[in-house]
This record gives C-alpha cells, structure tokens and sequence, in this order.
DNA sequence: ATTAACTTTCAATATTTTTTGAAAGTTTAA
DNA sequence: TTAAACTTTCAAAAAATATTGAAAGTTAAT
C-alpha cells in the first residue's frame, strides 16, 4: 500500500468512526487530516485535501475548537490562520472521553436519578420502573466514573496493570 | 413526579441516547419500553405506547433481536407474539460492549494496523502517518481487549452465579 | 383447503442532519 | 481609510436516515 491510499484509507476511516465517539464525518476527518500532518494546515489546505466547502470547514473547526482537539496557530508574518490537533494519542482519549461525559452522559444521570426517584406507590409497575431506572443509573455513574479515572490518573500505569491483571 | 410522567421521561431520554450506543431512537425506545415493563408486550402493545407504525415496530424488533437484546416469548394459548428485553443491566452491558466490539470496533483495528504497516519510504510524511496510526492502532486495541477481558470476567462471575443456583 | 390473525417487506414519504456558497463580517497592511 | 485577504454566518439545497402503510407473506385453527 502507497502513501496516498494509506493516509485516504485511514482519513475516511477515521471520518466514518466519528459516530463512535459522537462528532460527525467532516469533523473526524479533519481532524485524522491534521493528525497525520506534519505542520499545521490552513483551512485552504483542509478544504482542498478532504474536497468540502469553506463553510463546512470553518463550522467545525471552531466545533473541534470547542472540544479542545484543535488549536489555532498563528504563524509569524502569515495572514492565514493555521491548525493543528492534539497529537498525543492518550490526552485525545482523555479529552473525548471528558467531553462524552459531561455533554452526554452527565446529563442522562440525572434524569434516570430524578425519575428513579418517583414517589412509590405500591403499584407493580412503579416498583418495576423505580427498580430499573436505578439500576441502569448506579450503572451507568458507575461507567461514567470508572472511564474518567482510567483515562483521567497516571494512564500510562493504570492500562498497563489493569492489562496484565485480566491476562 | 407521577408514574407516567417518569415513565414518558425514561423512554425519551433513553431513546435520545440510542447514539451512545450505537442503535436508533425507535429501537431504544422500543428496549427502554421492555425494560421498565412488568410484562411481555405485543406489536400492537408497542406500537400503541409509542406511536410509531406496524412496519417500523416490526424492522426494530428485528434489529434488537439480533443484538440479543430482545427475544420473542410465545405465550401458550396467544396467537401473537411477544417479546422481553433483558432485565439485568450488567448482562445488557456486556451484549452491547461486545456487539459494537465486533460491529465497529474490530474492523477499524484492522484498518489501523493495515495503515500502520505499510512500508516506510524514509519521507517525513510516511514515518508521520505510520507513527500516529500506530499509537492509535494500540489505544484502540488497548481499549477493545479491556472492554472484553472485563466482558468475560463478567461472564465467569455470572457462570459462577448460576452454577451455585443448580447445585 | 380456506380463512382469519398476525408479521414482514419495501417503495414511497417524511424527517433530520450535513453541506454548500455567497453575502456579511473582521483584520491587517499600506 | 481603503482595500485586499481572510473567516464566519446562515438560508437554501443535498444527502442521509428513519418512518409509514399497504400488499405480500406466514401461521394456525377450523
């Protein structure tokens, strides 16, 4: 495999993973885009490597911008702005998940512990749904939780140990 | 806050959150539905809760089936059929961690390792693309074989669990 | 074998999401 | 202050995705 097809291979697929991580197609490849750069790239650069428009570009830049991934870089003597994303694969894992957490999942916690928190009132079916939403709530705090201390602490250490302990 | 209310604000969240787990509205609805449900329910039953069509009932049931989320309860005596989810959240966890696994996660490893192992040609560009699909190649790798090891812990605990009921 | 009860399929339609492109806005150099 | 270089905004268009409903298919009872 050359070059080309490798860098286009990896772009549309990481472009085409963004659901999995909760952006959409344009923002992930634009980021996998200033991933595999070796210097930053201006939105001319960005627009004419992935053939989408100047608005599309500009959106969500300032999107990856609000997520922290990306960087605006202003280059000495240029008038263009240029870009850049974090390239450190652990910190990106660090700030998804920190920003899953609070636009997402923070928010579904506190619905399912509001309506896990009903009044009972001896009805089989308020028992079932009291039942269940709080089950689904410590699960899912505990999720939420677990994610962020992972990716938050000494990650480097921690994924190592926890590895070798489910060898 | 009232039965109903609680209930209509379960099923909305839950099925707004369908995109964090990779299914859509109607199917995580139609789950959300079952799962704070003290009984099997029909396509008709489903159909009437949400307000949704025969036909779109139909094809999600399908979809959830084949998650094995769902299964199909033949009640002796009824004509229709019924269906229930699984009630244990932990058991729920580990069918959708292992589906979306096998579903997303696998085949864009398999990408990445295929992006990182092509032959470096000594350029820049080419030892850039190679070193960041790698470090992404192993964090995405890292993360699938947790996500399973902890997937089969879980199963081994509940092995154990029911072992000890037939004893 | 026929019919009634029920489910599935799928082309058409509706809805949601993404993308475009050009006008408006901003910044900097002269 | 003007004008060129560049970015942002947003209404309209396009694309992607979800939903409908009715015909076709299946199953079970008589």
């Amino acid at each position: 495999m050359e070059y080309q097809e490798a860098k286009d291979k990896f772009i549309s697929t990481w472009g085409s993973l963004g659901s999995l991580w909760g952006i959409n197609k344009a923002m992930a490849q634009i980021q996998a885009l200033l991933f595999i750069s070796t210097k930053p790239l201006s939105m001319e650069d960005i627009m004419e490597e992935l053939k989408i428009s100047r608005g599309n570009t500009s959106m969500n830049l300032r999107q990856l911008m609000d997520w922290g991934i990306v960087t605006k870089e202003i280059i000495p003597g240029e008038r263009k702005e240029y870009f850049t994303t974090e390239k450190d694969v652990q910190e990106l894992a660090r700030i998804v998940a920190k920003e899953r957490s609070r636009r997402e999942i923070k928010p579904v916690i506190k619905i399912l512990k509001d309506v896990s928190s009903i009044k009972d009132d001896g009805t089989e079916k308020t028992k079932e749904l009291i039942k269940q939403t709080k089950a689904l709530h410590e699960l899912t705090d505990t999720m939420d939780t677990m994610i962020n201390k992972v990716v938050n602490q000494q990650q480097k250490w921690l994924t190592k140990s926890l590895l070798k302990l489910f060898k």
